[in-house]
DNA sequence: ATGGCAATTCGAAATTGA
């Protein structure tokens, strides 16, 4: 069973490039994060064209996230139900016996600041949510933009970013929380290199010199991770024309459905 | 050189992202 997340930033805009990448990778489940479409615009048909069913929760400009699958999409939900939020973050659902939550966590914007506040509340909020979903859900993923750097190899210049949002010590704090729940980094269960990164700023050629961070992320709880097989990065679509600013995170489970 | 790029919006310049 294959699982990936993509922040595609406009789904709007990168449309093109989801049916593609569905195409030649044929993932079981994609999470989409930042797909700024209200439901009424997002394309279920074209993707029920390329064999994907899919569930949105979505509003217009900012955020939004769904999940496509070619199987059945059961028992969703939206939003936190713990934590009152006019910012479309959430979205889970139960794919072929795997629970499976797509977050885009707050991005922060700078420490010390409401939306840095807010942002820490929110993690909050999700680490009692996620707690409350483990224990009726032994198999379960949480895959999303975690706008969280775990650790300074996840970031390609820890000491300019010192302290700054993304790597500050209490995002990172609330990062371990949620591990700390039994939840595991799949990627790191393969790789222990730094400068392995998901997202590379548009800006100072970032890309081509791989000044980027790791901060979309796929967890597994205790079940799964027994299962996982591989988690790789997919740098391809961040090449193309008019790429999204971060890449796809994919996980292969082996032998995880019933 | 504390900027740079990209997407969005009652449609220019402002806001947001990370």
């Amino acid at each position: 069973m294959k699982l990936a997340t993509w922040n595609v930033n406009s789904l709007t805009v990168r449309l093109p490039h989801v049916l593609d990448w569905l195409s030649a990778n044929q993932p079981d489940v994609l999470c989409l994060q930042e797909t700024k479409q209200e439901d009424s615009k997002f394309p279920y048909a074209a993707l029920k064209e390329a064999g994907y069913n899919a569930v949105h929760n979505g509003q217009k400009t900012y955020n939004g996230v769904a999940i496509l699958s070619p199987h059945a999409i059961e028992a969703v939900h939206l939003d936190l139900p713990n934590y009152a939020d006019t910012q479309k973050r959430i979205i889970a659902a139960t794919i072929q016996g795997i629970r499976v939550i797509c977050a885009y966590v707050v991005n922060g914007q700078a420490v010390d600041s409401d939306k840095y506040h807010y942002k820490l509340a929110w993690l909050n909020g999700l680490q009692s949510w996620l707690q409350a979903e483990l224990s009726q859900h032994e198999k379960l993923v949480v895959l999303g933009d975690y706008n969280i750097a775990p650790d300074d190899r996840d970031c390609h210049d820890p000491q300019a970013w010192l302290g700054q949002v993304l790597v500050s010590p209490a995002e990172r704090a609330a990062f371990q929380q949620l591990l700390a729940l039994g939840l595991h980094d799949s990627f790191r269960l393969f790789n222990d290199q730094a400068g392995e990164f998901s997202w590379w700023d548009y800006r100072m050629a970032a890309f081509r010199r791989n000044m980027g961070m790791r901060i979309d992320h796929i967890l597994v709880s205790n079940a799964l991770k027994p299962h996982c097989e591989s988690c790789v990065i997919d740098k391809t679509p961040r090449k193309l024309e008019r790429p999204s600013d971060h890449t796809p995170v994919v996980l292969t489970l082996a032998n995880a459905s019933p």
